[in-house]
DNA sequence: CCTTGACCTTCCCGTGACTGGAACCCCTAT
DNA sequence: ATAGGGGTTCCAGTCACGGGAAGGTCAAGG
């Protein structure tokens, strides 16, 4: 298979599928005329890493998790320890957005939003309280 | 005063300040020893930039608003329409992060955390539900 | 007068996870 | 022979800074 087949059936972008192998997430064998050539596992592994992505886990989590998966005697401890990590961090993020949006939405709420200068907004931006 | 005062009172670093500067969001006037001497306008305006990033505007939307701020003669019609956007890019995000928390936290509960190989994270993310 | 240490300056590289584009090779069909 | 639609590598750019090197400036202390 080569990669625009694989971008095809996994969704991922042939420039990202490149960049993992170059980061080394995966090592598909090369056609002697130096095409990539991809084989079930491979397409396996891409699959996980686009679930993983999509999850939101950084790519060095990625590499973990993948060496996990791999790993017939792996401790789903292990597993869990990295995932609630990321969830921890999801979490921050949207308590950190949350602030963001209702600060910013009061303030949106407050501007008449007219072709007149005064904008509570700005106001708001400008430590006027 | 110089940039060392200026990122204590303002809560930026110096490295951002410099940074705002070279991207002509401000220009502060130089001392003759070639130090940057930052005046009360100055400071103003790092002010407004500083809670405008944290409510998470781009540097350009902080341009334009920054840029609104000193035209007197703005519509509040313009400050609204950004902000409006930014909080939908804001809420679009958050939406992201919730089926993400949603989907991860459900793989979480469900895996055991022990030291067997057995992993219901791995699983979701091999694509075996 | 010299040194020390805390400032300040510019410049360049690195971040994360790609994306875009250039220049070039390979294969098939016409 | 050529046209096109694959593929390849490599380089540069993204965003908003942060780290660190190499060096200039200034006030205080010995």
């Amino acid at each position: 298979m080569n990669i625009g087949d694989v971008a095809t059936h996994t969704g991922l972008p042939a420039k990202t599928i490149r960049y993992y192998e170059e980061i080394g997430l995966i090592t598909p064998q090369r056609e002697l005329n130096g095409y990539r050539r991809f084989r079930e596992q491979d397409l396996h592994k891409l699959n996980f890493l686009g679930r993983a992505r999509a999850l939101g886990f950084t790519i060095e989590d990625c590499r973990t998790l993948l060496a996990l998966y791999e790993d017939e005697t792996r401790a789903s401890a292990d597993v869990k320890r990295i995932a609630r990590g990321h969830l921890a961090q999801i979490e921050a993020k949207i308590a950190d957005l949350n602030a963001m949006r209702d600060t910013l939405s009061h303030l949106i709420d407050a501007c008449a939003g007219d072709d007149r200068p005064d904008c509570p907004i700005l106001q708001g931006l400008g430590g006027e309280d």
